[in-house]
DNA sequence: TTCCAGGGGTAGA
DNA sequence: TCTACCCATGGA
């Protein structure tokens, strides 16, 4: 197993400003496998599959020079890695970061909030996100109507049981694709990876991808316009209201709120204290609160709730 | 034992 | 569109 350190990717630009590790804790996902956070040394780790089927571990930190940060990205991986496979891991590194998103618009609004003018100013909002939208779907589904800790080791069980391990090292390994999870016999997520009711939801997700039915990659081309987009989330069985909204935020589509909840809970709190308990705000009257935001309502929520 | 967690599907109105 | 009911799991 050979440490490759390729740092940075040259062409990989990143925005100014970025603040790497703020960004990536921004949210949980950095605690689901196959991704995990090294808060002492600010490092995210992640087992990747790559397209030619070598599994490799991926080690991100950002050095940062006032607000000039670059990228370091080692690679573990058994063999010099190929053009091709630089290339796709450069792509997915674009694509987990949101490097490529525009928040000039949230962070003028932001800046106009006086609790929330140090988002702006530290270039805040890139939430992580994984490689494949197939992925972030599942993850999204295990979060629904359960406590986070048991999403964490649901996620991890998937991951343990079923996806396709680092040579050097059998227990770290990457995301299950669709197709081994369709090929899994269905008894072992009753008896071992044990995602609940959500089990079937997952399944029929896979076998939909892996017998051409649906093309959630697709749906991260930027193609269809955020209704439409909303529409085909939620179409896939376990994906509801909260799911759907959840999976636009991931895609750069931050005009709906998801609605959880921890988001009833913070906005009856910060937003409601007055009214009586027996008498308690519709969901459409919490969700109001953030009208002003206009098409980034989930991102000033988000960072809101997070102060 | 019961309730709840970063809800969702279905049937019936 | 709205409501009631059911749903596996694990911790409090």
């Amino acid at each position: 197993m050979r440490e490759l350190l390729q740092a940075p990717y040259p062409s990989l630009v990143i925005p100014k400003p970025y603040d790497f590790a703020a960004s990536i804790c921004d949210h949980g996902w950095p605690m689901l496998a196959p991704f995990a956070w090294d808060a002492e040394h600010k490092t995210l780790q992640r087992v990747e599959l790559l397209d030619t089927g070598r599994v490799v571990l991926l080690r991100l930190t950002a050095q940062e020079e006032g607000d000039n940060v670059q990228l370091q990205v080692a690679v573990k991986a058994d063999q010099d890695l190929t053009v091709a496979e630089m290339q796709e891991l450069e792509g997915k590194l674009r694509w987990m970061l949101k490097l490529n998103e525009d928040l000039s618009e949230f962070y003028a609004i932001a800046a106009q909030h006086n609790r929330l003018s140090h988002v702006a100013a530290s270039g805040r909002g890139r939430l992580l996100r994984a490689p494949t939208l197939w992925e972030d779907v599942v993850k999204t589904i295990c979060t629904t109507n359960v406590s986070w800790r048991n999403t964490v080791s649901m996620v991890q069980r998937l991951v343990a049981r079923l996806g396709a391990p680092l040579v050097a090292d059998p227990a770290r390994r990457a995301f299950p694709t669709p197709q081994q999870v369709a090929a899994a016999d269905p008894a072992l997520f009753d008896k071992e990876i044990r995602l609940g009711y959500r089990n079937g939801y997952v399944i029929q997700l896979a076998r939909e991808i892996v017998e051409g039915r649906r093309d959630l990659e697709a749906l991260k081309q930027n193609a269809l316009p955020g209704p439409e987009l909303r529409q085909e989330l939620r179409s896939i069985k376990g994906v509801g209201d909260y799911a759907a909204n959840t999976l636009l935020v991931l895609l750069g589509h931050y005009h709906e709120l998801p609605v959880d909840s921890a988001f009833r809970s913070h906005v009856k709190m910060r937003h409601f204290a007055h009214i009586p308990a027996d008498a308690p705000p519709t969901d459409a009257e919490m969700a109001a609160v953030y009208d002003q935001w206009g098409a980034w309502k989930a991102l000033g929520y988000w960072f809101e709730a997070g102060e």
